[in-house]
DNA sequence: CGCAATTCTTGATCTGGGTCAAGGCACCCG
DNA sequence: CGGGTGCCTTGACCCAGATCAAGAATTGCG
């Protein structure tokens, strides 16, 4: 590993997340990515892109939360994707954004240029493969959220949305202790409402009932702490015993 | 074109789904493709794949419907997509299913044996791209369909079903009509009710809510005429100045 | 043709979560 | 230090859609 290389996997901006897959890019690849690449940030609250700009850059989230959401005539808004560090936004190949880009928190994207890139994932098969890779993880997601939104009650999407939340703090930390997880809550209750289907009262009241319940504890109004794991599982619930644990 | 293309094209078989882009594949990667894929039946109603089955295919809808679904612990059912023909079912690269597939209505599978298909992938970048493609589409429905669980009415749930369907009826056809379109609805309604979050008492009560109203009529109890493609795309609730009709 | 078995419709009632409203708490800034 | 200004919590009430229940229409099959 040569110096760009370290520097490549430090700022977290390879289109190819897993830092381990990023051994596979070449020295010259990653010369190529640096000479395209530019950082941005935004202050939490601030738009990045509304649906229908034009979007001239895909993106990776080096810090922070940025959110995709969709509108409505009348003003209802739904959360669509959630986007924490490592994660990728835009797409190569469609050059309108389909969605509201907001920063949830104070936000920093490692930017790179669309055109060259998408060059670049021409000529580079095992950055598209990874891509296609990425993109059927979302849709993963999005379809696990699609259950969460049409048959769960509010307590349950309230305890899904934490158990998503510790499950990608954990394996960002590498800690995988079974239980005794905790991390600080990156949205609003108006966020989480937004991501759920939910009004903001009502996020409130299943979090409270949820503390009351000591399904999980609050240190201040942001801290939460999981003192069993197997418990939060439970109160999702999710059929645990059904495969996959994305 | 020779005749192998042609055949091709006919049984709805390309990964590529889209019949113009066929011309791309060349004479010999049509025959591969010949020898890898077989056809099966299912009669309405009989289950595809289990999740968490083995799947050793992917393949293409030729004629009918199906759906994917997840499951909860107790029962509750959530559809998370719906496979017209032309769309493509399975994914290269993961050898276990995700979600119960089920046939909605009789259908006709084309299916390929999955290990030479993805090593054919591999070796013809277009098909690649096009998969990535499809994908992003899919990603798109999906994120359309969270607005509807997550954040519209019942009326406008059934709304937005019946223009999704009648849209891509309209597709096929090749009728751009503006209004005046009619399809035979290949849901029961409880699959619908499984689609939009509801539950099938409820799916028929709106149903006879637009009835009434005058925005579809019904012709039996699946045939549905549109007499007014723009008065139903008001009744979605749906932003339809915000660009893209996918 | 007639008698289930599905599938769909409609009514009556109940309830989870939305809506409206009134504070509480923490942090910033003058 | 005092009064904003965001955020969050809690209470009271209401309504869209779920649930329970009873038939009607359509389909299929002997």
């Amino acid at each position: 590993m040569n110096e760009i290389v370290f520097d490549h996997k430090e700022c977290g901006s390879c289109p190819i997340r897993h830092r381990s897959v990023c051994a596979r890019c070449e020295a010259d690849e990653l010369e190529e990515l640096d000479a395209i690449k530019y950082y941005r940030s935004y202050e939490a609250g601030q738009p990045i892109v509304w649906s229908g700009d034009r979007m001239d850059f895909v993106a990776s989230v080096v810090t922070g939360v940025a959110s995709l959401s969709q509108a409505m005539e009348d003003g209802r808004t739904q959360m669509v994707g959630l986007l924490l560090p490592s994660d990728f936004l835009g797409r190569p190949g469609r050059d309108v954004a389909p969605y509201d880009v907001v920063a949830v928190s104070n936000l920093t994207l490692c930017c790179f240029r669309r055109k060259p890139f998408e060059q670049m994932m021409i000529r580079t098969p095992h950055i598209a493969q990874r891509l296609l890779e990425m993109t059927l993880d979302e849709l993963d997601a999005a379809r696990e959220w699609m259950l969460i939104l049409g048959r769960k009650t509010a307590r349950e999407k309230i305890a899904s949305l934490m158990a998503i939340i510790a499950r990608r703090e954990a394996s960002l930390a590498l800690t995988t202790a079974g239980d005794g997880m905790d991390f600080e809550l990156p949205l609003t209750r108006e966020a989480m409402a937004d991501y759920l289907g939910l009004t903001l009262e009502t996020v409130s009241r299943q979090i409270s009932a949820l503390k009351r319940d000591g399904v999980i504890t609050l240190e201040g109004k942001r801290r939460v702490i999981i003192p069993d794991f197997d418990r939060l599982q439970i109160e999702t619930g999710d059929d645990n015993d059904g495969g996959l644990m994305v």
